[in-house]
DNA sequence: AAAAGATAATTGCATTTGCAACCATTTTAT
DNA sequence: ATAAAATGGTTGCAAATGCAATTATCTTTT
């Protein structure tokens, strides 16, 4: 018999994601940017011209089909380019546009704000060990879905 | 200058949050019931008979109309059945059926080897840690919400 | 060098979701 | 007692999302 409070743990992942959803939604809608645009627009300003669409997807597990219609939404919106890898024509290289270097600073005062803000109470030391402790369980759960994906395929 | 690891909070919440329901809808695709009703029914059958649908979207919060339908494809799938409280008569009483609970088994167990799995390498201590944590982390963001909806209000 | 397999990205399709607007009923205020 | 406000729930609509299939290109095998 093994009924903790730990059984919780997806209850609160679920609705925390939903209340970041709202939050973004209502922060960044004047800039035409979505919840569903921001991080990739985050992770583009950290790793700009260096990845494909591909390790996007794979880095924030995100389905490629909703990566490439986020980055034609943030394409659109002039956020960023895309032209074809002379190296490798199947990829496209992403780059973030002036637009957007010049939005970053409200893009991270955006996300400070919000871990702030969620984090009250914490003290600086409690932050960072919730941190790495979801880091680690988002690396045991790539293990475990990847695990049930390679018995499909048997 | 604070930026610190803790400022990706959301993005593990958002890829967790992934992974969960990709996971849900693999284990519950046999039984049609998805990662949108599973919250749902896994709470009803803790509190069976004594709450509303809007309790049920504010507990999980999750959009009313979002609930509406989840109840709708539950009742559908007969793991539910809805019908006008007398008493008040705008309000439903939600009972989960006999196929409901004998699924209730399989429900936790699902939930269990999830939460088993996402937690692998943490001591039960550091389990019980982290569920504490999220869920402070989720009341602080209930209020982040609720205080962003009263200032728009003015 | 050609065929088979893997990889990067896109598109089609169906489902899910949230916001707004709405209806019905109950509660509160006057 | 009636009007106004609040509450519980549903529906319309548009946007977002994931899976599966497809295209194009590159890599590996033989």
């Amino acid at each position: 018999m093994t009924i903790t409070n730990s059984n919780s743990i997806g209850k609160w992942i679920s609705v925390l994601y939903r209340y970041s959803q709202i939050y973004i939604d209502k922060e960044l809608k004047s800039y035409n940017i979505g919840p569903g645009q921001f991080p990739f627009l985050i992770l583009l300003l950290k790793s700009n011209g260096i990845t494909t669409q591909d390790w996007l997807s794979k880095c924030l597990n995100i389905d490629k089909a909703t990566t490439t219609r986020a980055l034609t939404k943030l394409e659109r919106s002039g956020y960023i380019t895309r032209k074809v890898n002379p190296i490798d024509k199947r990829a496209r290289i992403v780059t973030v546009t002036d637009k957007a270097v010049k939005l970053k600073p409200i893009l991270h005062q955006i996300s400070e704000t919000w871990t702030t803000k969620l984090t009250a109470g914490f003290s600086d030391w409690e932050k960072e060990l919730i941190a790495t402790m979801l880091e680690k369980l988002a690396g045991n759960a790539e293990h475990i879905i990847r695990e049930e994906l390679s018995i499909d395929e048997k």
